[in-house]
DNA sequence: TCACGTCAAGCAGAT
DNA sequence: ATCTGCTTGACGTGA
């Protein structure tokens, strides 16, 4: 097991995922924050594993406007090089990567615009993994997406669309359940196109079909092959006396011990979803010591 | 220098 | 029909 925390760092003073507004929007901007989001994505790495934080999750943010029209820019060539140092240095330190492109992406939409435009996003997220030189361990992490009144039919868009993408964006595609489409409905969908399920524990809590934590544990961890290596698993515990679904501002002890205990057969890779990032991803790794979690992956 | 309105993108539930 | 949460900060204009 790995544990890590989603793309922002907030000890280490520089900002890997700075944007700017599209009306600003220039190549020269453009290069100058991919420049500096690139730089502070190396800091942050070195970061990470001096503190034997060996997840972690790279912003959408990297490059911004990469999928939008405005960009015609060359950015993939123009910073080949960078891409490739950073990727040596993951694959040397044995970084495991993931992404999560954000709300707007929606392979099984009725509006074939925002098909394409999904689908462009995506491309945006295997260009970054393979300037990288990252295999099919690293993953992009997506939605089923929008129910549109027929969930089954909504399904059914979502798997023939996923099996026409190109081979090796859909080697990197997993599928996270959520508020629409809980762990079962991914399982099915699995059993068609054989994505793997990252799980996310906070809104398993939220949308389930009664599986207790080791029952889910069972399932979404038979779907991930060899060439995906470890499953992944999103955590957060609920934040108290918010709405349903806010991630906590800081790691819950108790709870998260729990939640260690309860998965203790089973390996796989955790990323923290908390506010405070790194601070509880240092203390989730404490804990995982004092139990002496088998398996636990702390660095070379 | 500072405050604050706003920011590429979608969906779904609430009001 | 419009607003809000998801996820949240920070960009950038106007004073």
């Amino acid at each position: 097991m790995r544990i890590g925390y989603p793309c922002v760092n907030l000890s280490i003073g520089c900002k890997g995922d700075r944007s700017f507004r599209l009306k600003s929007y220039s190549t020269k901007r453009l290069i100058e924050t991919i420049n500096n989001n690139l730089k502070c994505l190396q800091k942050l790495l070195e970061f990470n594993t001096k503190e034997h934080i060996l997840f972690f999750r790279i912003t959408s943010d990297l490059v911004p406007f990469a999928s939008h029209p405005i960009c015609k820019f060359n950015w993939q060539n123009h910073f080949k090089n960078d891409f490739e140092e950073i990727g040596r240095y993951i694959k040397k330190r044995k970084i495991r990567i993931s992404m999560h492109p954000d709300q707007f992406v929606f392979i099984n939409s009725l509006n074939q615009e925002i098909f394409r435009r999904s689908l462009k996003e995506l491309l945006y997220h295997s260009d970054i993994l393979d300037l990288l030189g990252l295999d099919t361990s690293a993953k992009i992490q997506i939605h089923v997406g929008g129910v549109y009144g027929d969930k089954h039919k909504s399904i059914n868009r979502f798997v023939s669309r996923l099996q026409k993408l190109e081979e090796n964006l859909k080697g990197h595609l997993v599928i996270e359940n959520d508020i629409r489409y809980n762990l079962k409905d991914c399982i099915q969908i699995h059993k068609i196109t054989d994505t793997p399920v990252l799980f996310d524990s906070l809104h398993h809590e939220l949308n389930n079909y009664g599986e207790k934590l080791s029952e889910a544990f069972e399932l979404f961890t038979r779907t991930w092959k060899k060439k995906d290596s470890l499953p992944m698993v999103d955590y957060s515990s609920q934040q108290k006396l918010q709405n349903n679904g806010k991630h906590a501002k800081t790691l819950n002890l108790e709870h998260f011990k729990n939640f260690l205990q309860l998965s203790l057969p089973f390996d796989y890779d955790l990323m923290l979803e908390i506010k405070d990032k790194e601070r509880s991803a240092i203390k989730a790794i404490e804990i995982a010591r004092q139990i002496k979690l088998k398996n636990l992956f702390l660095g070379l």
